[in-house]
RNA sequence: GGGCGCGUAGCUCAAUUGGCAGAGCAACUGACUCUUAAUCAGUAGGUUGUAGGUUCGAUUCCUACCGCGCUCACCA
């Protein structure tokens, strides 16, 4: 028999003599007075003789991070809500039972005790237990104490058993809490509503990707799991929605890496009557008040980088080219606006396919403070509108930071003869064998064909930001359960089922 | 998909040119009424990712496969 199988036969007898002793081994409700975080809150300042005079009761739960044990007393530290509180234990202060109970104890176990507060000589505020309560068992060894659960694969695929160990997770997942929240909350107070469109689409588009593709029974239609929200959001906003966002995961059938989960989550926002100019504001307004409810400032450390999302830099597509030309023969600000110069110096088919590819290949990794990137070619942004002056660019821009895009922006294409010459272009891609070409989308027409008003419209990547807000550098840190491949089999169930 | 790396006890890690697989934590037994990575004494725990191969002998060398990580390509 393994160590493992060994322990879990203990412990599940263990049950048997916690329910023995007349607890419910799987516990009860407990109401607690307070969180672990609630007591150091409004507790933590005290002085020993001032909790002495005041014996302040408090009922606490949570989970059993460390035990001591001294014979007739001893000490533990218990868990809960991101906090820890340690327990002291001692025989002539609870009930028999009780004390019986402490004994019995496994690390990971369960628990609710009520007492008083009390500061121990080694200064740590603790709960002086009179009564114990048993609220859950643990089968399972957990990690260990002192170096936590370190294994990548392990912390992924069991994510709970990573938050119970590693507390710091537990902040990154609430900082990506408070990242949604102050996106949310931002878009509201400016008349923004939020919506729900298709997840599963007959038609995908909005984005360039290769989507999932999944089945419908009844119907018998191929559904595709969208890869942008976009055409259905400016759907509602020809219907008068003027201000529309939403927050949820896209779907790209497209390489995992540390920048790239399969299904990530976008907010993408729609305003009518503005344009990307406006946006820019917007997004540097949002940005900088996203950092402050996220971090508490405008500046974030990022590696070796303080991120300052307090100002952020304009400058366009073209320019940074000239600016960040690495190596030899850097091309001159008339070069980078001269179609001939751009088709002799980028492997591509047209010369805007040629500027994104040099600005891709030379400019975007230096990208490290918030920097917005402005004026895009007309080739790579099928569904933004043409700069009035300059037809062959259009009003777009994106935000990258640390050398990543998280955001992208465009004054809204609505013109429908222009949108229907842009998805015939698309279709030609596709026929020369670009997989990720737009679809023709028909009803996108039709509703464009009503008027859409002048429209300015965004999506920023939440996981990319959250990486930025935590200090993370790989995506599936700021994902709960980022996708990996099927763990071999697990075998829970049979051992419990030899448990009976 | 390509390249590089990793996989040893529940967890964190060792193991000498190829020569008896080990430690700490966790667990078990005992001692201990202010400990905090508690301490002390003792006990137990392994299909070295899987399958082959080389060898007297493989955790170690070789091949394939599985899983994960990093990276390049692609994308956001």
């Amino acid at each position: 028999m393994s160590l493992e199988d060994d322990l879990f036969e203990q412990r599940a007898a263990r049950v048997s003599e916690i329910e023995a002793l007349g607890y419910r081994p799987f516990g009860k409700r407990f109401d607690f007075t307070h969180t672990v975080p609630e007591v150091f809150e409004r507790f933590g300042s005290k002085t020993g003789e001032e909790l002495e005079a005041e014996k302040i009761r408090v009922r606490i739960a949570g989970r059993i991070q460390t035990v001591r044990r001294m014979g007739k007393a001893g000490f533990m530290h218990v868990q809960q809500n991101g906090g820890k509180l340690q327990f002291y234990v001692r025989k002539d202060a609870v009930p028999e039972r009780d004390y019986a109970l402490f004994g019995m104890l496994d690390i990971g176990d369960i628990v609710g005790a009520e007492g008083y507060l009390f500061i121990t000589r080694t200064g740590e505020l603790s709960l002086h237990v009179e009564a114990l309560e048993f609220l859950s068992k643990t089968l399972l060894a957990m990690p260990e104490k002192f170096h936590g659960l370190e294994d990548t694969e392990t912390r992924y695929r069991q994510r709970y058993l990573d938050l119970i160990s590693n507390p710091e997770v537990r902040d990154v997942f609430v900082t990506r809490a408070k990242v949604v929240s102050s996106i949310r909350r931002q878009l509201e107070e400016r008349g923004f509503i939020e919506v729900e469109t298709p997840m599963m689409q007959p038609v995908y588009g909005g984005a360039a990707a290769r989507p999932f593709v999944t089945h419908h029974n009844t119907l018998d239609i191929d559904l595709y799991l969208r890869i942008a929200p976009e055409l259905y959001l400016k759907r509602l906003i020809v219907g008068g929605l003027e201000r529309v966002f939403e927050i949820n995961r896209n779907f790209r059938n497209e390489g995992v890496s540390t920048r790239h989960n399969p299904e990530f989550t976008m907010v993408e926002f729609y305003q009518a009557y503005t344009d990307y100019n406006g946006l820019m504001d917007l997004t540097e307004t949002m940005l900088r008040q996203i950092a402050i409810d996220a971090t508490g400032g405008t500046v974030v450390p990022f590696g070796e980088h303080q991120l300052d999302f307090g100002s952020v830099r304009r400058l366009t597509m073209r320019d940074a080219v000239v600016e960040f030309w690495e190596g030899e023969g850097g091309p001159t600000p008339g070069q980078v606006r001269d179609s001939a110069w751009l088709l002799a110096n980028a492997p591509k088919a047209t010369a805007g396919e040629c500027l994104a590819h040099l600005f891709e290949v030379h400019a975007e990794k230096k990208l490290i403070q918030p920097t917005i990137i402005y004026e895009f070619p007309v080739e790579v942004s099928p569904l933004a509108n043409n700069n009035p002056n300059e037809p062959a660019m259009v009003d777009r821009f994106e935000i990258f930071v640390a050398s990543m895009e998280i955001g992208n922006a465009y004054t809204e294409l609505n013109n429908p003869l222009e949108q229907r010459r842009r998805f015939d272009g698309q279709l030609d891609m596709q026929a020369r064998g670009d997989d990720e070409a737009h679809q023709m989308d028909e009803d996108y027409l039709r509703a464009m064909s009503y008027g859409m008003p002048p429209t300015g419209g965004e999506g920023i990547g939440i996981d990319r930001l959250v990486m930025l807000m935590t200090n993370r550098t790989s995506i599936r840190d700021v994902i709960l359960f980022p996708l990996l491949r099927p763990e071999a089999e697990i075998g829970m169930a049979d051992r419990l089922r030899r448990l009976g």
